[in-house]
DNA sequence: GTATGCTTTCGGC
DNA sequence: TTACGGCCGAAAGCATAC
């Protein structure tokens, strides 16, 4: 039995760098991606951008007016609009080549995966730096872009490692260095671990992943709960046996838009609403899914998020059934809001595969003839 | 008290 | 000094069940 050897795999600065791939001359200029709302000529948000970017304090998430005016001694800077399908295409042949350097693969959103790399590295950890070398090497010259690798014991330590060195890092954390690796991380660098959870071990004087290691579980399973107490005792030491697995489609379909005007008016939004639903149900359609909730967001003015949702008890895949759950939900939201929309989104999930209705009828067919 | 599931909000990219 | 997307999964908060 050999211990596991596992690598996360990140594409670095993915849509930035992908635009950097179509365009090389750009390559040293500050480059942004942007997602353009379309209400003006500058409205909307920094998607990701390039390391001679972020030397400017440009960042995701950042408005796009705020990115030009931090870029203003940069007039070579680029700013482009997000072009999804062309990252989703480089995206999956680089996953293609990931998977066969893997025993098991688990892609995690569209630029990162997880490798189980137990048996190809025969549970070597320097076999294992070997591995992860070659495939940045081979990802480079099909498709010319670079990642950032960390190689751990498990998924755990993988993913923190990964983000030791980047842009075009390799960090390998062996077993016997799990613990000196962890003792002064932040707590928040588990997966789990949020802004909430952060501030009540503050309180419990626990910072870091060495102060967590050193409570009992009794005393974690006390304050956080069995499960969560558990589960936090065991990261604390390193200890993750979660499997890197295939993960199946996508858990949510939701699409949001930013209205042309801010409004509260219903007939105004329901039509773009409707948009919204179609577009989901095509979604739906393309991968012959059924939902089972559906949901609805409004952004406001002051950039406040509400949202309210709807369950049903059994599945369906109608788009009468989104349209009308969606006005629903918007009539009930509304009178609850003070100020005037701003974006609307609509979403669904709890997703299932649509079962085939004729396949159905001769299973039932047959059963009965017995 | 803990587990589970649903709803809403948060945060990364 | 402000400025502000789209999509996803995770986290948090709550209700209910055992």
């Amino acid at each position: 039995m050999q211990a596991r050897v596992v690598m996360l795999v990140d594409l670095d600065y993915f849509y930035a760098q992908c635009e950097e791939k179509r365009d090389p001359s750009i390559k040293d200029k500050p480059v942004v991606v942007c997602v353009y709302s379309g209400r003006s000529e500058d409205s909307g948000a920094v998607a990701t951008a390039n390391y001679v970017a972020r030397k400017y304090g440009v960042k995701s998430g950042i408005p796009i007016s705020l990115a030009k005016k931090r870029l203003k001694e940069a007039p070579d800077a680029v700013f482009l609009p997000m072009d999804r399908e062309f990252y989703e295409g480089v995206s999956e042949r680089i996953m293609s080549i990931l998977r066969g350097y893997a025993d098991n693969f688990e892609q995690v959103g569209i630029d990162e995966a997880y490798l189980e790399v137990t048996a190809k590295a025969k549970g070597k950890f320097d076999e294992a730096a070997d591995v992860a070398a070659r495939i940045k090497n081979e990802v480079r010259k099909r498709e010319g872009i670079s990642c950032s690798v960390g190689v751990g014991p498990n998924k755990l330590i993988a993913k923190i490692a990964s983000d030791v060195k980047k842009p075009d890092g390799l960090t390998v954390v062996e077993s016997s260095q799990v613990e000196s690796f962890l003792s002064t991380m932040s707590v928040d660098r588990i997966l789990g671990i949020g802004s909430k959870t952060t501030k009540r071990m503050g309180l419990m004087g626990v910072k870091t992943i060495g102060d967590l290691a050193k409570h009992d579980v009794q005393m974690l399973t006390e304050v956080f709960g069995k499960t969560l107490g558990t589960y936090f005792h065991k990261a604390s030491l390193g200890i993750d046996d979660t499997p890197v697995q295939e993960r199946g489609e996508a858990e949510s379909i939701s699409r949001i838009a930013t209205l042309k005007e801010n409004t509260r008016e219903m007939d105004v939004i329901l039509e773009k609403a409707n948009q919204l639903c179609e577009e989901v149900h095509v979604a739906l359609a393309e991968h012959a899914l059924t939902f089972r909730s559906v949901g609805i967001v409004v952004i406001t003015t002051d950039l406040v998020v509400h949202s309210k949702s709807k369950t049903f008890e059994n599945p369906t895949n109608q788009l009468d059934t989104i349209e009308e759950t969606v006005k629903e939900l918007f009539e009930k939201l509304l009178v609850e809001l003070e100020k005037d929309a701003r974006r609307v989104g609509v979403k669904v999930w709890n997703l299932g595969k649509q079962q085939k209705v004729q396949e159905h009828l001769t299973d039932f067919m047959k059963s009965s003839k017995s």
